[in-house]
DNA sequence: CTTATATCAGGTACACTGATATTC
DNA sequence: CGAATATCAGTGAACCTGATATAA
């Protein structure tokens, strides 16, 4: 090893509370997210491609660009992750009808069976995300979470450039 | 669009404080990661380089493997962006004289001028990461974010395969 | 013409598994 | 031999910018 003076461990001693706020909630997330990703592994389905699928179960025939919206993605990244699960038969696209060239999405059975399965080895996870906190302070983080999260990508952009 | 009741939007109405725990999680990172990414795009250097930078600059000399345990990534992950990280001259990797194949990273001058830069930007986005957050809320946040990470990603597995 | 949608093309950083060489 | 380190090879999902075709 690098004999340093007390290089950091990751699940050791110091609890890491002082670091910056920003870099804090990148650790909290790639954790989380890698432990989800690893109870999804087996069943073949990626983070991103739950989060469509449970969006897509909550609001069935949304199109590609109003996912990409709701999810913070550009339309194109949207195209692919919807292509992926087409091909596994998770998701069918139906074109809209009356409107131009809107493709809707929806769960197929197949899709919805998954969805179920899934849900249920991430909502295993939950008792790891509220360790010690009580319902206040569960308010606290959830309005924390929620105010980070709204402020747009660009809203430093927007005004000037285009 | 696709006509529904009540789509969700990113920046409106419902505030989104009803949702899952990890689902608010993964969306303020997200959010928060794409405005890290914009603020460092023209330095040429993106999120998880800005990571290592920065780990190296409070504990020079610490190894690839040393990295790969405290950024909670794989060894072969953190090899490939230090290669980048070295090819653009920001660290240099020297081998560890007495211990056998390890090679000790360190910032470069240009490494460290680019990470006080960088760290400036990200540090402007610090207010909205604090908006409307009392010091004691802010200590439940770090608390749980802290929390959260230290978790070992594979937890649940390590008992039982292997 | 303008806007929105979907997609193709190209590119890159990141992350994984698996295998290998080296060194203690 | 075993354990740790570093790296090569291959793969893949995700993400981006830019350009294009279509339709309201």
């Amino acid at each position: 090893m690098g004999d340093n003076p007390s290089p950091p461990a990751a699940g050791e001693g110091k609890r890491g509370t002082e670091g910056h706020l920003g870099y804090l909630l990148r650790q909290a997330a790639t954790a989380y997210r890698q432990r989800m990703e690893k109870a999804l592994a087996d069943l073949g389905v990626t983070a991103p491609q739950f989060t469509l699928l449970t969006m897509l179960n909550a609001y069935p025939g949304l199109s590609g660009a109003d996912l990409a919206r709701i999810a913070l993605v550009t339309p194109q990244t949207v195209s692919v992750i919807l292509a992926n699960l087409e091909r596994a038969n998770l998701i069918r696209r139906t074109p809209h009808g009356r409107h131009g060239r809107i493709l809707q999405a929806a769960l197929t059975p197949a899709g919805q069976q998954l969805l179920i399965e899934a849900r249920e080895r991430v909502h295993a996870l939950d008792p790891g995300l509220r360790a010690g906190l009580t319902p206040r302070d569960e308010a606290v983080v959830r309005q924390w979470l929620a105010t980070v999260a709204q402020i747009s990508p660009d809203e430093d952009f927007q005004l000037f450039s285009r």
